[in-house]
Parts: C-alpha cells; structure tokens; sequence
DNA sequence: TGTACATCAGTGAACGCGCGTTCACTGATGTAC
DNA sequence: TGTACATCAGTGAACGCGCGTTCACTGATGTAC
C-alpha cells in the first residue's frame, strides 16, 4: 500500500527488486509460501502488476532468488556463531547446530523457502553451492570434534547426517510442524539449544573421551 | 480415467469416498499436496466433479481425513516394528525410529500430508489425538531405555525432542529435501536404519552403561 | 411380497475468483558525439 | 554543455486457465407399513 522509496529515487522505484524480495520474504514468514503472489507484491510495492517480470522471469525465480540468498545467510550465521564460540572443539560443534535452528526460527521465511518441496526440481547451482558450503561447515566440525577424541567414532558421514537431521528436524517441528515454537515447558529461547546441546551432551558427557573402541565389530 | 468397481457394486459407485482418498494419496506421493485437486480426483475415479463433495465438505476435509489416517498408519507400524523387535531397551527403540523413518520413506504422500504447513490451521481433535499417541510410544522407549542405564542421562524431554527431530529432520531432508534418497553413498535401503543407529549407538556405544552422573552441575 | 415415500449418491453445467503472465505503450535514464 | 538516440523500468488493461464450489436435477437404494 505504502510506496517504498529507497535512497536514490533515482530509476523510478529506486530498487524494487530488493523491495519485493524483502516483502515477499515477509509474506512466507507470516503466510508460508503458497501465500506469495507477486500481484499483492507488486501492489504492496506500489507499482503495477506488470512490473515484476523486469526484475524476475517468473514467480519461480523470485522464489529461487530468496532460497539462494536464504542459503547464504545460514552460512553466514554458522560461520559467525562459530568463530564466536569457544575454542574447544565440542563448543564450536555445538555452536553451528545452534545457529541452525536459530536460523530457522528467526527467519522462518527464508527457512521455508530453503526447503520448499518444490525447490528441487529447479534446483539451481546457486542454490547447491550454498547449500553445500553450509553444509561442509557442520562436516568440519564434526571431524575435528572426532579428531580429539570428542565424538563417537562412528562413520563420520552418519554421524554428520544425524546431527544434521537432528537441528533440521527440531527446526522443521517447530516452524511448520506439530510444536510451533512450544515443546515440555522449554523456554523459546532455550528451544534452539535442546537439541544441539543435548547431542554434544549424549556425545561426550562428562568431558573429553577417547574415541570408543568397539569390542563387537 | 477407469470406473473402479469395488465389491459391491452397490450404492452407485461401491466406495468412492474410499477411492477418492486412495487415490488422493497416490497424487500426493507423486507430486506432493499442492498438486491434488478435486476435479483431477473425481475424474480418475470416472465421477463427476461435484461428487466428491457428498463425501467430504471441501478440500480441506479431505487432507485432513488422509493425515489423520496417516497418523494412525504410523502409530501402527511403530507399534509393531517395535513389538517384532529384540526384547533389548535399545533395540526396541532404534526398531521405533527405524519405523518412523521407513514410514516417511515409504508413504510419503501420508508423511507430507501429516506435516504440511497448513495443516495446523485447521488441526483437528483427530489428528492430535493420532499424532500424540505416537509420540507417546517414542517417550516411553526412552524412558525404558534410561531406566535400564542405556541412556544419556539428560531430561527425558530433551532426549525425547531429540531422538524425534532426529528421524523427522532425516525423513524430511530425504523426502522432499536437498537429499532425496541419497546420502554418501548409503544404499537406500540402510538409510532408515543410519540415523536411529547413530544415536544408540552414540548413546550406549559398547554395552550397556551406567546412567553417567555428570561431574559439574 | 408389494407399494409409497424419504433419503442419498450421483450428474453436468455453470459461477466466479485468484493470479500468473503478456503486451503495446510511455516516460525517465544513461550514453555517444 | 547540449542534443539524439537507445535502453530500460515502469503502466494498466486484458487474457486465460485452473479449480473450488454450488445447484437444480435424477435415478438408485433402503425402509415403513
């Protein structure tokens, strides 16, 4: 309803194209995904319905536009969460999978955009390489919790799966599913830290373990 | 396309409300829930398009009767993959999350059914009653497996939450997430099996052990 | 066993709206000389 | 610095389709007597 105008009023708009990537976004996070049409969009930029389609091929492609951007800035929040965690091996680990679901429940727009079922068939190379960095954040992570002895010494790639299924799952329960932000009396502030915190606990409970020697193969 | 006759030819149809859900689900698995509509619906089942609604009020209804059904379906695969499992605490527990993920893996037209966004909207009496119970079949293998020592010795609740998120993170990222059935190789078959086997065995990795009594608070 | 009546599961045509997308256009912006 | 021209971001009207939903109807089914 509001007409946006950005610093330069200069080239009409001034830069519609972030203007619409930005309400949309806060359309999925109120309204999920299937809420997103680009003609309230362009109406709620101030502009005709037509103008869109100079910034984005389709609504598809605005949608691939956020889940790239969505990608890169969980990057961005593990790789800051870690460096700004503690140096021990178990913190840092402990720190990514926090930011995850931290991620997921403050930008739940973004986070639903990410893993949107329909993502996949336009899966797109922006869309892998940021998924993949990261995910290799995580692997890191685990391997060198593994390298002191911190960790299980199960396969890492399952170790690593389930530590990602675990953050990945607990975000998904509660942005969409069944919890919605409220699990047992746990704080809504404390949620992003259960499941992290429990794993690392579960891993090595008392303090720094040598990696278990399995008696039966 | 084809007329199905069930049985009983009687009653115009035989079952259509029945055949409407069947083959809703199958739409559902192949293309997820946004690509089900009525019309599609009540032409495959060789009715017209205003037939579905003497059976279910609108749409709407109709994914819920097929997610409350899921709900059940799960509640009965876990319940006896459980009971067909090893006697062992852990054993029936991993047997719970195996199933929960094979389930996921295997009817993932009911899984995307059973936690679709829109779903809580609308959430009914039926599905909560379903989705508790089988929840409550995960706590209370946990609580067992603590009882005997074979567990982290964490809140029940946390660990709970944990084990939960873990087997629904992987279902999701398999099911319609950037996995899709494949992970480092794992054979398709085994993945069911990788993430509850992980945690086990990361729980109690030699034998059974001691509850561990944490050193600092 | 037959008849009358209520009920119920279908038909098929139509309504109507939301919304993606297109298109001929206009006026603003940047650039070459 | 001014002018001519190409480009580009808008307008706004319209197309068109998918699809949920409704409605008056018809014929089949079950039930009471």
């Amino acid at each position: 309803v509001v007409t946006r105008r950005k610093k330069k009023d200069s080239w009409h708009h001034g830069d519609l194209r972030r203007v619409l990537l930005d309400t949309g976004l806060r359309v999925v996070e109120k309204d999920g995904v299937s809420a997103l049409n680009l003609r309230e969009l362009a109406q709620k930029a101030g502009v005709s319905s037509g103008a869109p389609y100079h910034h984005f091929t389709n609504r598809q492609a605005l949608l691939v536009a956020l889940a790239e951007e969505g990608f890169a800035r969980l990057r961005d929040a593990m790789a800051s969460a870690q460096a700004a965690a503690a140096p021990a091996p178990v913190a840092r680990l402990e720190a990514l999978g926090r930011a995850y679901v931290e991620f997921a429940l403050s930008q739940s727009g973004y986070f639903r955009l990410m893993f949107r079922a329909d993502l996949d068939k336009t899966r797109h190379a922006g869309v892998n390489a940021e998924s993949d960095k990261a995910f290799r954040l995580l692997e890191e992570a685990i391997a060198e919790c593994q390298r002191a002895g911190l960790a299980p010494g199960v396969q890492p790639e399952a170790l690593a799966l389930t530590l990602w299924s675990a953050v990945h799952g607990a975000a998904c329960l509660w942005v969409d599913g069944p919890l919605r932000y409220e699990f047992r009396g746990f704080a809504r502030d404390s949620l992003p830290t259960v499941v992290p915190r429990t794993l690392t606990t579960a891993f090595s409970p008392d303090e720094p373990v040598a990696m278990p020697k399995r008696r039966r193969r």
